[in-house]
DNA sequence: TAAACTTTTTTGGCAACCCTAATTAGGTGG
DNA sequence: CCACCTAATTAGGGTTGCCAAAAAAGTTTA
């Protein structure tokens, strides 16, 4: 019932394992470092720091299964990628890649408060106003190809 | 031109000079580690770096000044700050401390075509549907002090 | 101007993450 | 059962950022 000193990354590998289990049951290390563009030597690392820490099950060459609070832990942050992603594409009319790219960062910054009133406005405003909310959307997804696109931040960090 | 290999951190700190400079003229060292958070030592690793990769004019002992191409990195990033901050607080109705916190980190991961479309979804719900907003923010803004605040996530990372 | 105080820097270290190049374990076909 | 191939792990390093303690520079004051 802890859950404080777990870093992003670590929510990171946490929310991966989760999506690789659900997906295809079993789990690999080199799958996991697919997911997560890095190699498996990283993966390893992290891999012990998660058992030692009490998120995962671990033992060597065999399997990886989150405990209850790792999957509390990885639940939450799935919880919040979906939201805040969701919100990003249906309210604000972003192209999904990059709500993705921007959703995946913040889910693991976004305060509580914020995440919760979100979920409240984007109902409220498709219920008080799903016209505007149409015509704003009408108005933005077409710009999807141009401007904007091409001064994406390169990647990295 | 470039603001390639400019770390998240690394731009916390040019943002910091910038409204340090601001604000006061001269800009201290101690200063910069009282509103970052962490000891001059820290302060005088950054500013090396800072300093090496030509974003800020740097002498021992001496000034701290933000080159042009610095300038350019912190004037971006605060732009972003004070966009999402405004948009928290005025749209969704989060507590202005809480909406600083969340700005704080979004501004280093969020794409621009997210940051654009927030502000040309604020202006266009703001002009659109005023009165709606308005419910929105009077259900809201009372809900500050219960629930949600305390299940803050305990800073950290 | 020299002692005393403050600020800045240097030194030496630590933690989180990542990587390449070995090494070791597991599984498979002959 | 053994050679082979792949996947996982260990060994050894690198970077970014942060800190405490010690040293150096700057400033103030008697």
């Amino acid at each position: 019932m802890d859950s404080s000193n777990v870093t992003k990354r670590e929510e990171e590998y946490l929310e991966t394992i989760y999506l690789l289990h659900k997906n295809k049951g079993v789990i690999r290390v080199k799958d996991i470092a697919r997911m997560m563009n890095v190699k498996p030597p990283s993966v390893v690392d992290a891999l012990k720091k998660l058992s030692e820490k009490g998120l995962i099950d671990y033992e060597k060459y065999d399997r990886i299964i989150l405990t209850e609070e790792g999957m509390r832990i990885a639940l939450d942050t799935y919880a919040k990628h979906v939201l805040l992603t969701k919100f990003f594409v249906e309210v604000l009319g972003i192209p999904p890649d990059i709500a993705e790219h921007d959703a995946c960062q913040f889910e693991h910054y976004v305060s509580e408060i914020t995440v919760s009133r979100i979920k409240e406005f984007a109902k409220f405003i498709q219920e008080q106003c799903p016209y505007v909310l149409k015509q704003f959307l009408k108005e933005n997804l077409d710009k999807k190809a141009d401007s904007g696109r091409k001064a994406q931040k390169s990647a990295g960090n």
